[in-house]
DNA sequence: TACTGGATTATTTTT
DNA sequence: TAATCCAGTA
């Protein structure tokens, strides 16, 4: 093969470097994929055997593409390549040696839900007031430790100075006993468990090191702890390990992924060959200016500059605006004019913003200016309430131990169970040491089950029923257990009972669960070559590890939305990136050094961003806007004012600050800059510190913006009270959610307006007249 | 057991 | 603002 027509100096060297441990830096655009791809066919052109060939990566998107990929440049030979994310990997190692470990073979697979009900549990049963310490926080906890490799006992058995962290270490502690019980495991264990396997039995990890001589790590940078291990484990014994990735891409800190697994590299495996990939083939060079501009300032990072051979391009654009709604109105007149004037469609463009709720705004617009716009990152398919109680009925007969999914659906549809009864059984069975489902077999036999003890016996039927079934090989295919399944249970009786839009709306998704669970029948017969049906935890495992979102559909010509963080490794023509405000994003300010760590990585989101464009780049940013029902005013964002000069244009603010350019200091709303107190300062706290410190996370600015936003408030409910004044009683509108309804009383509330409206699908509500927008019909 | 309404509290997310 | 959750009531 003749890289060299395909590939640039550097992208040939790294597809050509096979042996030892490689660390591929590749920058945004770079060619990443096409130099991992050519580094696989050449391998398999060198003889290596493409079974002995591991590509990891995080999601499932990625393991599709770069699998179908290698499929059309390795002619025939690739399909022995294993090409999988790493928790799929680990679960299939793991069903194979789940006995190793004590467990058996159809483990359930618990995501965050199930982790979060089955904490709740264990801090009813333990007395934990989860307003003192939320379940969120536990669980990140817990996460951590697993991330660490840290055994509930070894935590347990640590030093506690924190009150919190001794009832931490006791949820754990219970937390392991349940999952054990329930013959259950966590995203972390799947990878844990993993490694713990192979540290204890040797020869398994032989096994896999013979197997994988050549592994491949994607986005490397996003890798936590315990898959470090992982791969350090299995490549340990050949040293063939190519990882690739891009520090200055490491977004994801808050679910544990460790920037210094690729910082330090070169630490890990010494005679590392390090490859950079600088040349970017995306964006123009104003766009990358502004992006290696704001990315410089970064301490903790590779050197390294991308650059392009494409034109300087248009300057990046900065509009300030007064308000959100402003900023929605910008954007969108902005797209209008390029549709009319430019060879633009809207596929090529994208509002990128950075946290979901800021969509809403944008939204509205394009409702009112009927442009065809598709917000990404909604919920995952499979964490729908109507999906996950039929996920909860099929693990029930697959895994009947585990407790949290019979639990689940044993009173849905109601079958008159309530938590009392629940209790009951539950305590039973933990005094009978049964499980919950076995307990529940022996209803008669509980004290005090009374009336419930129909309701229970129905279940279990419908359960036996389905099972035996099933056992029996009487159904066609696994959708037709599902459909067998929800009949009898009364499930779909109950859907029905749902107001007609909701009814027909989980309808529609349960026969799409459905249908998928046909398609996968399907595949694995074709895969496997036989008329069997695939097993139900085979099919579980399959669910529980793909998230199902919603894909960008390229056919589908409108403005896409999303999150920085959902735009990560895509490009567009335009990218607007909104909401560029401290405070906003970033999201944090620094305090002390954590918070500077976590600067960067704001910053690092920003770099994202920012090269996520190929030809214009515009930011945008409000004056004010509303948070959380409160006004706020947020000056520019640093990431603006970090960009160099020569690359931007528009209304950007002086920089006047006395802490270097670090701030905006200029309040356009005030006739004098703020004054702001230092930040890192020494001894006590100033007040805005203390407060910031007692209540983290972008209060900074309200603390010091209090005393003017309060006005403000007045003053904006004052306009839009002007903005609803036009509104009297029998007026037909429209509400962004609720949809139509009448105005029946415009009513006064001390000092508020409020208007009470009669709507058609949800009844009567009443809405501060200040805040709530309607539409005229 | 089921429903309602007041309190509470807000990033980013794949597996 | 708006979504979610739990406590108290019908």
């Amino acid at each position: 093969m003749d890289l060299s027509k395909k590939l640039n100096e550097r992208q040939q060297f790294a597809a050509e470097t096979l042996d030892g441990p490689v660390l591929i830096l590749a920058g945004a655009g770079s060619g990443k994929t096409r130099t991992l791809t050519y580094r696989v066919a050449n391998l398999i052109e060198h003889g290596v055997d493409p079974y002995h060939i591991l590509a990891i990566t995080f999601t499932n998107k990625a393991a599709d593409e770069m699998r179908s990929r290698i499929q059309s440049i390795a002619s025939g030979e690739t399909a022995g390549v294993w090409v999988a994310t790493f928790h799929s990997t680990c679960a299939r190692i793991l069903r194979t040696y789940s006995e190793y470990l004590d467990y058996s073979s159809n483990y359930s697979i618990y995501d965050a839900d199930d982790q979060k009900t089955l904490v709740k549990n264990i801090c009813k049963k333990l007395n934990i007031d989860t307003k003192f310490l939320s379940e969120k926080a536990i669980i990140r906890r817990i996460s951590d430790c697993k991330d660490n490799l840290v055994s509930a006992e070894a935590f347990e058995k640590r030093d506690h100075f924190e009150f919190r962290d001794k009832q931490i270490a006791k949820v754990y502690v219970e937390y392991e006993k349940e999952l054990k019980a329930n013959n259950a495991m966590d995203f972390d264990d799947l990878i844990l468990k993993t490694v713990e396997l192979f540290k204890k039995y040797p020869p398994v990890l032989e096994n896999y090191q013979d197997r994988f001589q050549y592994i491949c790590v994607d986005e490397y940078q996003d890798t936590n702890n315990a898959q470090f291990e992982f791969i350090n484990l299995l490549a340990s014994k050949y040293q063939n390990l190519c990882v690739v990735g891009d520090d200055d891409q490491s977004i994801y800190k808050f679910r544990g992924a460790n920037i210094r697994n690729i910082l330090d590299f070169e630490r890990s495996f010494p005679n590392a060959t390090v490859v950079k990939l600088e040349e970017n083939y995306r964006s123009t060079k104003n766009i990358l200016g502004a992006a290696n501009s704001v990315i410089s300032k970064n301490i903790n990072r590779k050197d390294k500059t991308l650059w392009t051979k494409k034109e300087e391009g248009h300057k990046v654009r900065f509009r300030q605006l007064d308000n959100a709604r402003e900023e929605a109105d910008f954007v969108y007149e902005d797209i209008r004019r390029d549709l009319r004037n430019r060879d633009i469609v809207l596929n090529d463009t994208a509002i990128l913003y950075r946290t979901n709720a800021q969509s809403r705004e944008f939204e509205e617009r394009f409702i009112a200016g009927n442009m065809p716009y598709k917000i990404y990152g909604g919920i995952n398919f499979y964490s729908r309430k109507e999906i996950k109680d039929v996920l909860a009925y099929l693990r029930t007969i697959d895994n009947a131990i585990d407790d949290i999914q019979v639990r689940r659906v044993l009173n849905v549809p109601r079958r008159g169970v309530g938590d009392t009864s629940i209790q009951r059984v539950a305590e039973y069975a933990a005094d009978n040491n049964i499980s919950f489902m076995q307990a529940l077999r022996q209803a008669d036999l509980i004290q005090k089950i009374g009336r419930s003890l129909k309701g229970i016996n129905d279940f279990v039927s419908v359960i036996d029923t389905v099972s035996s079934k099933w056992e029996a090989d009487e159904y066609e295919d696994l959708s037709d257990m599902i459909d067998d399944l929800l009949i009898i249970s009364g499930y779909y009786d109950e859907l029905q009972a749902l107001d007609p839009d909701e009814a027909e709306e989980r309808m529609g998704n349960v026969s799409e669960f459905i249908s998928k669970a046909a398609i996968y029948t399907q595949s694995y017969r074709e895969e496997h070559g036989t008329d069997d049906n695939p097993t139900l935890s085979e099919f579980l495992t399959e669910v529980s590890l793909v998230a199902d979102l919603e894909e960008a559909d390229p056919n589908l010509d409108c403005v896409k939305l999303m999150t920085i963080h959902a735009a990560k490794g895509l490009e567009f023509k335009h990218v607007y990136v909104v909401g560029m405000e401290n405070g906003i994003f970033p999201n944090c300010l620094p305090m002390d050094e954590q918070d500077e760590e976590e600067l960067e990585e704001e910053r690092r989101l920003a770099y994202v961003a920012y090269t996520r464009a190929e030809e214009e780049l515009t930011l945008t940013a409000a004056k004010c806007r509303f948070l959380r029902g409160e006004m706020n005013y947020n000056p520019v964002s640093k990431f603006v004012m970090e960009i160099e000069p020569t690359y931007i244009e528009g209304n950007i603010p002086r920089r006047t600050s006395a802490f270097g350019d670090s701030y905006s200091d200029v309040n356009p709303y005030l006739s004098r800059p703020v004054e702001r107190k230092p930040l890192v300062g020494f001894g006590s706290l100033s007040a805005a510190q203390a407060q910031a410190k007692a209540k983290p996370k972008a209060v900074l600015y309200n603390a010091e913006t209090k005393p003017y936003s309060k006005s403000a408030d007045a003053e904006v409910r004052k306009t839009n009270m002007a903005n609803n004044s036009g509104f009297a009683p029998g007026d037909k509108v429209r509400h962004i959610k609720f949809g139509e309804g009448v105005i029946k009383e415009v009513k006064t509330e001390d000092g508020r307006t409020i208007f009470s409206i009669d709507f058609e699908k949800s009844g009567t509500r009443n809405m501060d007249a200040a805040y709530v927008r309607l539409t005229k019909l």
